[in-house]
DNA sequence: TTTATATGTAACTGCTCAAGTTACATTAAG
DNA sequence: CTTAATGTAACTTGAGCAGTTACATATAAA
């Protein structure tokens, strides 16, 4: 994967937003405050935030002071939701072009791949229920905390006191 | 691609090479042959076969009457051994760009990440060990003997009646 | 020993796709 | 009306894979 971050992208960002309500302050959750903390372009960030919400995870105001908030608990957002918000490529892709149709192996073996990726894929999906957002930002404060961590900067951290 | 076929390339060689076994002829099984079946080029099925090697599974023979055989009983690979003989691309990519330091979550996501996919990892790893290459051409051959096939063509079938 | 037939591998092409970026229309608070 | 936000199209850049050509190397068989 084929490296693609998407996964990664989406949880920090839902995480960072599950973070962000934690504190008092009511400041307006942007893209562009998230951009920082991922350290990407803003865009970026709406695409991805654009997917989540389709799926309901979060909400968006528009215009002046809009910005974005989780619908719900993070404790109640698992990971496979995550996972079902982002654009979904297969775990394994076929062979580019048919195999030959003629050959005993090659008539039948991507039917039987296909089973095989597909219990493959549940397992994997299983094992990402076992942890939610409220997991993600617990766990990622408490690696801060222990850390030896450069001096604070960017949203939700700035200006506050550590909140772990 | 995320869409990377290499998974299902590799079962199909093997599928193909421990199908070609159980017939009576000694032919070599050349990627010639091989390639045919996958429908690509020779090339590409080395390049796989040579990791397929490197990591014990099957034994080349140089120069003419060479060819390509399993080192071990079809039914002891199992498609973990598979997958662990092609190049090993994270299931999930982390930031392309490293996440802000200076923030709660940036500074400590990437860490909780990893164990979260190396425990997903872990998930996916431990379902493949439930099906072997024996399974994979038994299945295969299962539904070429149900199925509505065109007339027969390419080894390991050309010639030999269905094997089940 | 020569010839025919394999593999091994480098090097190149073409294609697809993701991330990043710019630009601009739209929306709504103040 | 002004300002600050999202939504989205369009483009650039870079990476990686499948496929291909070409050729060096190895070896069984004539």
């Amino acid at each position: 994967m084929s490296a693609n971050s998407r996964m990664s992208l989406a949880v920090h960002i839902l995480a960072w937003l599950a973070c962000d309500r934690r504190g008092t302050d009511q400041e307006t959750a942007t893209s562009q405050h998230i951009a920082a903390s991922v350290n990407t372009n803003p865009v970026v960030i709406r695409r991805s935030l654009g997917r989540l919400r389709e799926h309901g995870l979060v909400t968006v105001g528009q215009g002046r002071q809009g910005g974005w908030t989780l619908t719900r608990d993070a404790a109640s957002i698992t990971l496979l939701d995550v996972y079902c918000a982002i654009p979904d490529e297969p775990l394994f892709g076929m062979h580019a072009s048919a195999p030959d149709a003629r050959c005993h192996i090659g008539y039948g073996i991507q039917t039987v791949l296909a089973g095989i990726y597909s219990r493959a894929s549940d397992a994997l999906r299983r094992s990402l229920t076992e942890t939610t957002v409220a997991d993600v930002v617990r766990e990622t404060l408490a690696v801060h905390a222990a850390g030896d961590c450069p001096p604070r900067r960017s949203r939700p951290t700035e200006g506050r006191p550590p909140l772990l």
